[in-house]
DNA sequence: TGCACCTAGTAGACAAGTCGACTAGGTGCA
DNA sequence: TGCACCTAGTCGACTTGTCTACTAGGTGCA
């Protein structure tokens, strides 16, 4: 599975315990992956058993203590691989699109509402991608930066086709 | 869950057994939905125990029997309400998004095959996308229809899009 | 004083999705 | 003659993903 891959890859940036890794999720890796929590611990522990991670557990004061998970060489190893190996099969999937698809017995107002939704999350999505890339915008670039940088550009490239798309329907709509 | 929903709105347009419907969701469907076999044939199951879709056994000489699915009223209510409903929660997933993230160790000639895989099969879908686009391109235009070509045409944008970002990776990766 | 929210993690049930195998006949081809 | 592929469907195992609730202390605020 993929989640594993984007864990190892977070781990081999920095140590996280189960906690981190959601944050991260639901943050910056948001606009291309999303994981529940108790799938995040899930796979952990499936990590630490297959000797791709370890924990250490780190105490705290006033807080509960950290289970921290490192990567370990093996991990590294498997991710080096996924990297370059065959591409995972990925299907698209958007209910928002399956609606369209089937509402062509809706009043035209109400497929305008359609859009109107849609428009607002994809706005306020852009906006979102636009704040994260914001930072960085004038930095050295390494590669891996380079890279980050370009997942969110891509997301935005296609936040702002969907918009003009909308912007297309909702003037041509019959 | 959206499936159901995919199927009861292939059902409204027309009976089909879960055989039929697996073609639709391998061609015309599969730019925004997918789904596995026994997944329809579970679904359809449940449509039926549900009292959204009805059975009639269509007796075939030399093939198998169909069991062709009949949207009923129900079917039909229940459709036309999801339609208008709260937007689905919609999380975007894309494994390649995932490597791109993460591949700022690999060798540049590295990242290229892997943008150079995504532009083929990117390249390829279009093909397909403009090839369903095609038959309809002059027809008068229900609503209905209109609808169906939209989403196709917000492929087209999306793959577009995309296109135009791998160029721009492929031009200025340090 | 109480409520809401933060850190950190566990547990269990359930829904959704995937994969492979199996039945069973029909057609086309080399 | 045999193989591959088509129509039409069933079954079981398994993996993923989601949701709810729970423990347990700490902080901030009104």
């Amino acid at each position: 599975m993929i989640l594993s891959h984007v864990i190892l890859g977070l781990l081999a940036v920095a140590p996280m315990t189960g906690y981190d890794l959601k944050k991260r999720f639901d943050t910056s890796v948001n606009h291309f992956w999303s994981a529940d929590k108790a799938q995040i611990y899930r796979t952990l522990s499936r990590l630490v058993t297959d000797g791709l991670a370890e924990v250490k557990i780190v105490r705290q004061i006033g807080l509960p203590d950290r289970q921290e998970h490192h990567i370990t060489e093996a991990g590294r190893a498997t991710l080096g691989e996924w990297l370059v190996s065959a591409p995972d099969a990925h299907r698209e999937r958007d209910p928002f699109l399956a609606r369209i698809f089937f509402s062509g017995t809706l009043q035209r107002s109400e497929i305008l509402a359609l859009t109107a939704q849609r428009r607002m999350t994809a706005e306020s999505l852009l906006n979102e991608l636009l704040a994260q890339l914001a930072p960085g915008e004038s930095a050295p670039q390494t590669r891996a930066e380079y890279m980050r940088f370009a997942t969110l550009r891509n997301g935005i490239s296609h936040v702002r086709a969907e918009l003009e798309w909308l912007d297309e329907v909702e003037k041509d709509l019959p």
